[in-house]
DNA sequence: AGCACGCCGACT
DNA sequence: GTCGGCGTGCTC
């Protein structure tokens, strides 16, 4: 009989998480086992944490241990599996085992912060007969005079056998006293039966999609490696349109043709109805998705469906990589180069590393698919580690879009300095004369306008962090897209009295300009203001869809997965965001995004047509993004990478530290750094490409009050300095004189 | 990181 | 007198 629970207790820094033994109390015994949760003292405090049981032992190295006081769950909620998963990603992540395992649950089986109740189950009563039908069926006619509503209730019964009582109600037009009657004399048992809340899903089931010649031999290869004995990792490269999603779904089809079960992972789950629509019609109640925006129940009910079993696909985003799908087969990330899939709080997870290690548990293969595959795993593919398919052209071969790229500077010279280019322009208008739709594409929020004084050159900054206050003309305020402070614009200048101007362009700005430029068009604007506010990009992108508006505006969500028959021009209006923000996947990202713009024009009968406006006409990346030519820039990218020991030659290992007191927080990343190079001493063969750098401050110094440095340690992948860097975590947030300051590790960080 | 204990200053 | 400031120590 084992007496000792090894757990990972909650709310803990990293430098104490560790298993802790807790004394099982004699009455609690058959039910403490791995998995469940618990409640149990921790140091002097009065009030019991919440803990995850690891593992059960008879005895402990510990002389007095304290007694577990509570079981929570009434099974366990994470199986063996995924319990070493938690504890792999400790070591992988520098997380806590508590925090890896919240990752993995829904919400809803936690008491939420508001100390509101935990989610529960539904239940609802269903009605059957209680008596042979064809008694049933003699009371029912006995009843037809006197009782006609119980006589009505009898016959509907007798028709459909069981009903919930809501719907039969509904259905017959019956009160409920009529039922109640008939359950007192006998004929009718009522049972409380659970329901899954599931977001509603309305369309036709369909067949599987017939497969052209290449796709079938993509869809073969794949589907032969993941019937494998040892299968590993695929990299699918095919352009927008070339059919992956119908790849996708075959193979898909294939694993549950043999039992086996499936995850998808997309970018964000909001920007893909459509897709969610196409796997519904396929694959019906199989499905169980898992996002953000269900409602805490949903995702409750979703995730029991996969753990029973009931549901053998998921269709998800980041967090959905932890689903407790049986006997995994397969795990495809569409689009996997998209930064959604990293996670940028702890536990600081890449939804890519989480599915190699589930699929090499499980024996599962792991797909990675894009039309511009992130330039690590396009390396690996070169090196053999990832199999790779290609998918030649777009569906029935429609051309890409021809592409222009305007040079704003000229432009400017010609006395032209707004957002729309002489080009654009009338291209603009080519499509309105046409009835046809057009895109515009900006990579920013609001009006997005910088206000200064013209008199003294005075700006608003944000009291809390280290960037301008962006002026939003909906609402005339002035807002911090950092951490959301916001404050009234003042009539003229607070410090001189001066006129103010504004500068920079968001979508509100661009939206004026095309009012200005064409009178009496109807424009759509689409981000995060009017998606919030006008019920949802679902019903955004309808509209667009139905009325035909002429032109549509829009910040990075007009980029993914749009589809729209009408659309043959797409503009960028400035192709240079973001490219010069001095992180190394900077490139990387702006030939994908690029990409994507153009792949949302011309997509069906009518040729698309593209217009790129940037300042740097002469940008490599810029020009082969126009080309859609990603094997050139990939090629160019990987040799920069080779030459400056960037990822994937090595891994870019990270201590952030952030506080309030800039100098301590400075002097706390110099300590680091100092700690990192010794380390660095220490390893015999310090290979090439090891190197320490920083203390930097990161892209924005301070955020809420937080000034943020960060140490970077590069150092090629698998070189053991891992441990270094969570041995140096641990160090310094246990050392006191540190206090006041937050220190904590990461790999690749996007931010 | 929390949290409790403990040892000194200005308040109904 | 005592409420509460935050320094210090501990975590099975």
């Amino acid at each position: 009989m084992s007496k000792v629970a090894k757990i990972a207790v909650s709310g803990l820094p990293f430098h104490l998480d560790r298993p802790y033994d807790y004394a099982i109390p004699e009455r609690l015994e058959p039910e403490v086992e791995p998995g469940r949760r618990v409640l149990v003292p921790f140091t002097n405090s009065n009030r019991p944490r919440e803990g995850l049981v690891l593992a059960l032992r008879d005895e402990s190295a510990f002389e007095k241990l304290k007694p577990i006081g509570e079981v929570l769950d009434a099974e366990p909620v994470l199986d063996e599996r995924l319990l070493a998963l938690a504890m792999w990603m400790r070591e992988r992540f520098f997380c806590t085992v508590y925090e890896a395992a919240k990752a993995m649950l829904p919400a809803g089986l936690w008491y939420s912060a508001s100390g509101k109740r935990r989610v529960t189950e539904k239940y609802v009563a269903f009605a059957s007969l209680a008596v042979p039908a064809e008694e049933a069926a003699e009371a029912a006619s006995r009843k037809r005079m006197r009782a006609p509503q119980q006589s009505e209730l009898l016959k509907t019964l007798c028709a459909v056998g069981r009903a919930s009582v809501p719907e039969l109600l509904e259905f017959t037009g019956a009160p409920r006293p009529s039922l109640n009657a008939l359950v007192s004399a006998g004929y009718v048992e009522l049972r409380d039966e659970e329901v899954f809340r599931r977001p509603e899903v309305n369309v036709e089931r369909e067949e599987l999609p017939e497969l052209n010649e290449s796709q079938l031999a993509a869809f073969e290869g794949i589907n032969a490696l993941a019937s494998g004995d040892r299968p590993a990792g695929a990299l699918l490269f095919g352009v927008t349109g070339s059919g992956k999603t119908t790849i996708y779904m075959r193979l898909i089809a294939a694993q549950r043709a043999k039992g086996r079960g499936c995850i998808l992972l997309v970018p964000e789950i909001a920007l893909t109805p459509q897709m969610l629509r196409t796997f519904a019609a396929r694959f019906g109640d199989d499905i169980a998705v898992l996002h953000s925006s269900l409602s805490a129940g949903e995702r409750y009910d979703e995730w029991r469906r996969i753990k029973s079993g009931a549901a053998g696909v998921v269709i998800g985003t980041r967090s959905a990589v932890f689903a407790p799908v049986k006997d995994l087969g397969l795990v495809i990330i569409d689009e996997e180069q998209e930064d959604t899939y990293k996670s940028e709080n702890a536990p600081r997870y890449h939804a890519r590393d989480v599915a190699t290690y589930r699929c090499a548990a499980d024996r599962a293969l792991l797909l990675l698919g894009s039309a511009t595959p992130d330039v690590e795993s396009r390396y690996h593919a070169s090196t053999g580690r990832y199999a790779y398919f290609t998918l030649p052209g777009r569906f029935n071969s429609r051309a890409l879009p021809e592409v222009a790229v305007v040079d704003l500077k000229a432009e400017l010279r010609r006395g032209n300095g707004g957002n729309i280019s002489s080009l654009l322009r009338s291209e603009l208008e080519g499509n309105l004369e046409r009835g046809e739709q057009s895109i515009l594409f900006l990579n920013r929020r609001g009006a997005n306008k910088l206000v200064t004084c013209v008199e003294c050159g005075h700006t608003y900054r944000c009291p809390n962090c280290s960037v301008s206050l962006t002026y939003h003309s909906y609402g005339r305020k002035l807002l911090c897209h950092q951490c959301g402070y916001t404050q009234p614009i003042d009539p003229c200048c607070p410090e001189c009295g001066g006129a103010f101007k504004f500068v920079g362009a968001g979508t509100q700005k661009v939206e004026e300009e095309l009012m200005e430029l064409f009178p009496g068009i109807e424009i759509l604007r689409m981000d995060t203001d009017t998606v919030s506010g006008a019920g949802g990009h679902d019903k955004l992108l309808e509209r667009f869809r139905r009325e035909k508006i002429p032109i549509m505006v829009g910040t990075q969500m007009v980029t993914k997965g749009l589809n729209f028959e009408n659309v043959t021009l797409v503009g960028v209006i400035c192709a240079d965001q973001g490219l010069y923000a001095g992180d190394y996947r900077a490139s990387e990202r702006t030939f994908s995004l690029i990409t994507q713009v153009i792949g949302r024009s011309g997509r069906f009968e009518k040729p698309g047509r593209a217009v790129i406006q940037t300042y740097t006409p002469e940008n490599e990346t810029i020009l082969l993004s126009a080309r859609q030519d990603y094997e050139r820039f990939y090629a160019s990218e990987i040799e920069l990478r080779r030459l400056q020991l960037l990822p994937p030659f090595t891994e870019l290992l990270c201590v952030t530290v952030s506080g309030l007191d800039e100098r301590r927080v400075l002097d706390c990343a110099s300590r680091v750094r100092a700690e990192l190079e010794f380390a660095l001493r220490g390893v015999r063969e310090a290979r090439e490409g090891m190197r320490v750098l920083g203390p930097a401050p990161l892209a924005i110094l301070k955020v809420s009050n937080n000034y943020r440095y960060r140490v970077t340690l590069c150092a090629p992948p698998g070189s053991g300095m891992r441990r270094v860097l969570a041995d140096t975590v641990m160090k310094f947030s246990a050392d006191k004189r540190y206090r006041g300051v937050a220190v904590y590790a990461d790999t690749n960080p996007s931010d």
